[in-house]
DNA sequence: AGCACGCCGACT
DNA sequence: GTCGGCGTGCTC
């Protein structure tokens, strides 16, 4: 037995302070296994660790110190250590960072103890007063949900004695409720929806899988409406039948609500849910409860992946393809590769969802590594919509409008027939551009170099870069001309001023992630527009997410070259998925639907293969490109971003990092740069970016470390690098 | 990450 | 003389 250490044995223990290594520390009294998470005492401080090993021993022995105390969980299974220590070693991610993720519980080590909870009670208060509304609305939104005294407080906007009044007359009922408490039960067999031909065969595919209980991947295709959800929560359904648990992984919370209520329906109970929405005491639940078993099924954010599960049996990735899927800061990792990763390690099944695979998925598919199964009929009688260009080159458009006579006499014919019709641009705002027209200067953010973007509706200036806002100026900051500056290029909001005014009778909806203030708001918009609350929708890539609108038989996609410029690697496969997806939208029910995009380009390859639906062809030419080039998914990648308050200090360590190269020589690597990164400056710190370039095959992560160890970051300078960068700009 | 140590510039 | 700036190094 190597995994139990009695008292007084020097153990190794991880922390999560950033020590890039473990440090040896007494068992305390009882022993602790291998594992264990432990308080152990550090400098002045106590701190959360692990007990990861044996101890090295090299540390004089009269200063180690014993562990203060074993926390009250069950110790990390050697399944989740060695799943961090590979997505450590393949990221170049510090031990200490990893074992935060997989900490981000508050509390972890706490005993249970019961707390006082508040629900909707009986009738309404004697007196109506805005508060007590506002205490009824929060918990009416809350759906039978229990809060506690300060959430319910903060969430309403009163205070504690609002409450306490409501639940003396029993309006608001308080009740004591044990912390932590198992999920209710899921039942596979509880409500089972009747499968079509092919998804029949896929869901057996997938079941056959499960149960079999070795590692596979399977790539599950199939347009919007064809039944993806359902196909795999019969995977998640036997899943819970071998009584192991599943992870089902969605890009965005605000999908997640959606989802859980289908969950619901299937398996006649609530999964847990994971995200930054959840409050913590709910997270500690779900962290308690994944590594007791008393949590099957959890739906959540890519964090969900280094939860302590007991027995993972399933890992479902839904929109695989989500560019949301790479962590952008902190820890860089791409949730699809790790979901992979930890799967293997379990002997668990990996379903990858989409209607529009990422190229990586699919070249993994075609070399025969992921198992695919594709979905082709969709429900009832609806069809792939219709799908055209505008060539923009032949209509005649003033150049402060952007829906072509074209567009706008086929939205005028759906109107007339009472049907919706979307416009889609992906750019938030009224004007990407501000621009003065007595000087030509372009109003920035004074934080970073991005562009200022107008808020109309806000009546600011934003930068989607880093956040900053300010208000519109009245006069050009640079010449000081005023009532000069003019809003240039086209942004949602100002779409939505030119659909008002052509279609003046039409209920127009604006959907964009800033308008909102909460994704229970959007929530609700969304609710609303799909029972037919608006007429003309604009959106922006949020329409492109998986929401379901089912009187909508037309989408305009006003600028489809967008995503076609740059050097932008990935933006052709973007582009492509982007307009499947929105094609998508259109014409799910019983109406066939009409997909129209304007461009420029109409026989660019990209546009081309959209419009004839021709997806194998496209993916074909792709790969067949990216392969020459020798880029992934034929060839690795890495960026290596340095920061620094000085431009000067950044671009001699990139120009030092690039003339000494030759640990990466030796592995056929190749640098470029230093370049300034894509947002070269953020909050006050200058950014330059090298990239590295490998064939695929080699020990590049063991390179990248050794020369980007050569040089000790002095004062002030950050390095962050990108295994897998999402994009090569 | 914190926190202490320590080595140089302007103060009561 | 010494207060305090933050660069450097340590934490078992």
């Amino acid at each position: 037995m190597d995994d139990f250490f009695h008292e007084g044995e020097i153990v190794a223990v991880l922390t999560a302070q950033p020590l890039d290594r473990t440090l040896d520390y007494r068992a305390p009294e009882g022993g602790a296994w291998l594992g264990a998470y432990v308080e152990v005492p550090l400098g002045p401080r106590r701190v959360l660790g692990v007990v990861w090993g044996r101890g090295a021993g090299d540390f004089d022995p009269a200063k180690v110190r014993p562990v203060t105390r074993v926390l009250d969980a069950a110790p990390m299974r050697e399944e989740l250590r060695a799943f961090l220590e590979k997505a450590g070693e393949y990221t170049l991610t510090p031990m200490p960072a990893m074992l935060r993720l997989a900490t981000r519980a508050p509390g972890v080590g706490d005993p249970p103890k019961a707390r006082r909870v508040y629900r909707r009670g009986e009738g309404l208060p004697d007196r109506e007063t805005d508060a007590r509304r506002r205490v009824l609305e929060v918990l009416d939104e809350m759906g039978g949900l229990a809060l506690t005294q300060k959430e319910l407080a903060d969430a309403a906007g009163v205070t504690a004695s609002v409450i306490k009044g409501l639940a003396k007359q029993g309006v608001v009922r308080e009740e004591d409720a044990p912390r932590d408490t198992p999920y209710a039960r899921l039942d596979p067999d509880w409500g089972g929806k009747a499968l079509t031909g092919d998804q029949a065969a896929a869901a057996e595919s997938l079941r056959a899988g499960v149960r079999d209980g070795t590692y596979g991947t399977t790539l599950l295709k199939g347009v919007t409406g064809s039944g993806k959800t359902e196909v795999y929560l019969e995977a998640v359904a036997e899943c819970l039948r071998q009584g192991r648990q599943a992870l089902v992984l969605l890009p965005e919370i605000a999908l997640t609500s959606e989802f859980i209520t289908r969950v619901e329906a299937r398996f006649g109970a609530r999964p847990a849910e994971w995200h930054h929405g959840v409050t913590s005491t709910e997270r500690r639940r779900v962290w308690k409860m994944v590594a007791t078993g008393g949590a099957e099924l959890v739906v959540g954010a890519r964090s969900a992946l280094f939860l302590p599960f007991r027995n993972l049996g399933l890992v479902v990735v839904d929109e695989e393809h989500d560019t949301s899927y790479k962590q952008e800061d902190g820890v860089l990792y791409n949730a699809r590769d790790m979901a992979v990763l930890r799967a293997s390690l379990n002997d668990a099944r990996v379903v990858l969802a989409s209607a529009t695979p990422s190229l990586e998925s699919w070249a993994n598919a075609e070399a025969g590594k992921y198992d695919r199964l594709t979905l082709t009929s969709r429900f009832g009688a609806a069809v792939m919509p219709e799908m055209r260009a505008i060539d923009m080159r032949g209509e005649d458009l003033p150049s402060n409008r952007w829906i072509s006579p074209s567009l706008a006499r086929a939205i005028g014919t759906r109107l007339e027939k009472g049907e919706q019709a979307l416009i889609f641009l992906n750019r938030r705002g009224y004007a990407p551009v501000t621009i003065c027209r007595a000087c030509g200067h372009q109003i920035g953010c004074p934080q970073c170099d991005a562009r200022m973007v107008e808020h109309r509706f806000l009546r600011r200036l934003m930068c989607h870069q880093c956040g900053e806002s300010a208000p519109i100026p009245e006069a050009c900051p640079s010449c000081e001309a005023e009532g000069k500056l003019a809003a240039v290029g086209p942004g949602v909001e100002r779409m939505a001023e030119e659909a008002r005014e052509a279609f003046p009778e039409a209920r127009v909806a604006v959907l964009s992630s800033d308008l909102y203030g909460s994704a229970r708001q959007l929530k609700a918009e969304i609710e609303n527009i799909a029972a037919g609350g608006a007429d003309l929708i604009i959106g922006t890539q949020l329409v492109a997410k998986g929401h379901n609108f089912p009187l909508l038989t037309l989408v305009g996609v006003i600028d489809a070259d967008l995503g076609l410029q740059g050097s932008d690697l990935r933006a052709a496969e973007r582009t492509f998925q982007l307009m499947r997806q929105v094609a998508g939208r259109a014409g799910r029910a019983e109406k066939r639907g009409t997909a129209l995009m304007q461009t420029y380009q109409p026989e660019h390859p990209v546009i081309r293969a959209i419009l004839s639906g021709d997806e194998e062809g496209f993916w074909r030419a792709e790969a067949e490109e990216r392969r020459a080039a020798g880029v992934p998914p034929y060839g690795r990648m890495a960026g290596i971003i340095l920061s620094h308050p000085d431009v000067q200090e950044v671009f001699d360590l990139g120009n030092a990092l690039a003339r000494n190269d030759a640990a990466l020589r030796r592995v056929g690597a190749q640098v470029f740069g230093p370049a300034p990164a894509p947002v070269a400056r953020v909050r006050g710190r200058h950014r330059v970016r090298l990239l590295v370039k490998a064939p695929k095959g080699v020990g590049l992560q063991r390179a990248l470390a050794e020369w980007a160890g050569q040089f000790r970051l002095r004062g002030d300078m950050r390095m962050a690098i990108d295994i897998d960068p999402q994009s090569f700009m």
